[in-house]
DNA sequence: AGTACCACCTGACGGC
DNA sequence: TGCCGTCAGGTGGTAC
C-alpha cells in the first residue's frame, strides 16, 4: 500500500485521532517489526505522548521527546489505525500504542516487511539514509537538474528515494503513463521539457491521491491506476495494457500512448 | 553507475 | 474443495 500519498493519510489519521495523548502502554505483538528491543521502544515512549508529525517521502516520523522521534516505515502492507479498547485491533497489528483515553493506535503490517525505530531527529536520520527531497517539496528546477543526467532507465530513477522520497511502483507507472513515457527509457535522453511535464503529473498525480485519500478505486478513470491489469483497455486509446519487468518490479504501460523514446 | 537476482514474510488469487 | 504457481504499492545486500 504504502507510497507518498497512503503515508499522508496515514500522517492525517495519526493528527486526527493520536495527537497529545499520554502513551500507558506499548504493545508488542511481533518484534519483527522493530528495529529496537521492546524494552528501548518503550523506555522513550511510555508516559510520553506523540507531539507532531512529519512525513518524508514514505517515512513518517513522530516527535516523541526533545531529540527523540520514532521513525516509521511501513514496507508494502502497512498501515495506521486508531480503535477504542475493548475492541479487537485490526489483522495483523504488531505493535500497538495504548493511550490514556481508551484510546489506542495500532501499528499494521501484514508481511512485516515495514519498521519502527527510535531516532534522534528525522534531518539527522535523512542524511544517514541519503534520501532526497520529498517529491511534494521539490522544486521544478531541482527536479529537472537531477534527473537529467542520470543514465538509468527513467522509471527506476523515479522510484529511487536517494534521488526523490516517496515515488513507488504503482504512481512511477501513473507517472510515466501520463506523460507517454515508455517506462525504461534512459532518463538522460529526455528532453528538459519532458522532464518538466513529468513534474507537472508528478504534482498534480500525488494531490488527486491525497484528496481521495489514497484511494486508488477513486482515482480517474482516465489514470493507469484503475486499469492496471495484463490485457485491460487503455482509457487513453484502443490498445491493451501490457505488463514488463522493469527494476525487477512488475510494470503497466500502454504500449500504443507511450512511445517517447522508447 | 547501473542492473539482475535474492532475501525478508504472509498471504490473495486464479487455474486445474 | 484443495493444491500449486504467481503475484504483491518496499528495501537492502551481493555480484557482475
Amino acid at each position: 500500500m504504502p507510497e507518498l500519498p497512503d503515508v499522508e493519510r496515514m500522517k492525517q489519521h495519526l493528527d486526527e485521532t493520536s495527537l497529545h495523548k499520554e502513551v500507558k502502554r506499548v504493545e508488542v505483538k511481533d518484534k519483527a517489526v522493530l528495529d529496537n528491543s521492546p524494552q528501548t521502544l518503550r523506555r522513550h515512549v511510555k508516559n510520553h505522548s506523540f507531539d507532531k508529525t512529519k512525513r518524508v517521502g514514505k517515512n513518517l516520523f513522530v516527535d516523541i521527546e526533545s531529540d527523540r522521534w520514532l521513525w516509521m516505515h511501513f514496507g508494502m502492507t502497512g498501515d495506521l489505525k486508531y480503535f477504542t479498547n475493548g475492541n479487537e485491533p485490526p489483522k495483523y497489528t504488531r505493535a500497538v500504542f495504548h493511550f490514556h483515553d481508551k484510546g489506542a493506535l495500532a501499528y499494521i503490517s501484514r508481511r512485516k516487511f515495514g519498521s519502527i525505530q527510535v531516532i534522534e531527529t528525522p534531518k539527522k536520520f535523512i542524511d544517514k539514509k541519503g534520501w532526497g527531497e520529498d517529491a511534494m517539496n521539490m522544486s521544478k528546477e531541482d527536479f529537472v537538474e537531477i534527473l537529467r543526467n542520470k543514465r538509468s532507465m527513467i522509471k527506476s530513477a523515479l522510484m529511487d528515494q536517494k534521488v526523490i522520497a516517496g515515488i513507488g511502483n504503482v504512481y512511477a507507472d501513473e507517472m510515466l503513463y501520463q506523460s507517454r513515457i515508455h517506462p525504461k527509457t534512459k532518463t538522460n535522453e529526455l528532453s528538459n521539457d519532458q522532464l518538466k511535464d513529468l513534474y507537472s503529473k508528478m504534482k498534480r498525480i500525488f494531490r488527486t491521491a491525497n484528496n481521495n485519500n489514497a484511494d486508488a478505486k477513486e482515482m480517474p478513470k482516465r489514470y493507469l491506476i484503475t486499469h492496471r491489469k495484463e490485457g485491460e483497455e487503455c482509457p487513453d486509446c484502443s490498445g491493451e495494457i501490457e505488463r514488463i519487468k522493469v527494476g525487477g518490479r512488475s510494470t503497466y504501460f500502454c504500449p500504443e500512448c507511450q512511445t517517447v523514446n522508447s
